[in-house]
DNA sequence: CTAAATGCAAATTGTTTGCAGAAAC
DNA sequence: GTTTCTGCAAACAATTTGCATTTAG
């Protein structure tokens, strides 16, 4: 079991959320799968080991990841939202619209200038999301 | 008429879409209205000109003018889909999480370094979404 | 006249919820 | 045993589409 995989179990046994076994499947799944991953891509990944897991368990439980701080839900403007591990360190997005490849990239520099703009206008961040789209290395209109 | 609004139904007028009262009352307070606005908002406001224009001819409007690259479609994660007008300067978006205030902001070194990020990945750049989540300074947190 | 635009109601899509049975503790 | 989980089906909410009617050119 990945460290990864323990914190999150480890997280949410704190809580005093349950442990079962579809539950832990999917903690499992979603846990190695390192994406950023829709109900439905994870659902096809975890129907894999028990197929008797269901739509809604898996919203269910990315749900309560989220309410725990332990996930992220991202809305990339497809219609579908998409889920990640909440990790050490906050990153950002190129998003490939061609082939639906997510590179990651952090860039304190910008993360710089964002505090400063919002300093300008007295605003105070929470959070935010910067995604960049375009094509890929691979992808590239030729 | 603004020059926004001219050239708004001018464009429309040179891809040979037809003009109507009802399109013109729609794109009349599109254009004057600078915000980020949903479907239901702009129907509000149009439905005071003419109350016989219905969701669906303001929805495929504004398709319409998305389709030309007269107005950006913007998701902020509430649910509804936001509209803006296409203007000449791009710029991103600080958005107050209580009193749903968007603040415009450009700020060319943020672009810069894009650019640079993306460079070293070899991903070609099509268009980013850049939005900072937080309280305006009439909503800071107490 | 012909093609495009409109409104209505219905279909779609992704998400969320109520409830009854199953599983955890 | 009592509370929490789970799945189903149904409810929802925003968007999208089919079709019959109206309007622009």
């Amino acid at each position: 079991m990945t460290s990864a995989l323990k914190t999150l179990k480890q997280s949410l046994a704190e809580k005093g959320v349950r442990k079962t076994k579809k539950r832990d499947v999917i903690l499992e799944v979603f846990s190695r799968s390192g994406g950023h991953l829709t109900i439905e891509e994870l659902l096809d990944r975890v129907k894999k080991i028990d197929p008797k897991i269901g739509y809604v368990t898996v919203y269910r439980t990315l749900k309560l990841l989220k309410e725990y701080g332990l996930a992220h839900q991202w809305q990339f403007g497809d219609g579908h939202s998409r889920f990640e591990k909440a990790s050490e360190r906050h990153h950002d997005h190129l998003i490939c619209m061609k082939c639906g490849r997510i590179i990651e990239f952090e860039e304190d520099q910008i993360e710089k200038l964002q505090e400063k703009v919002s300093a300008e206008h007295h605003f105070q961040i929470v959070s935010h999301v910067h995604e960049i789209f375009g094509y890929c290395s691979k992808c590239h209109e030729k």
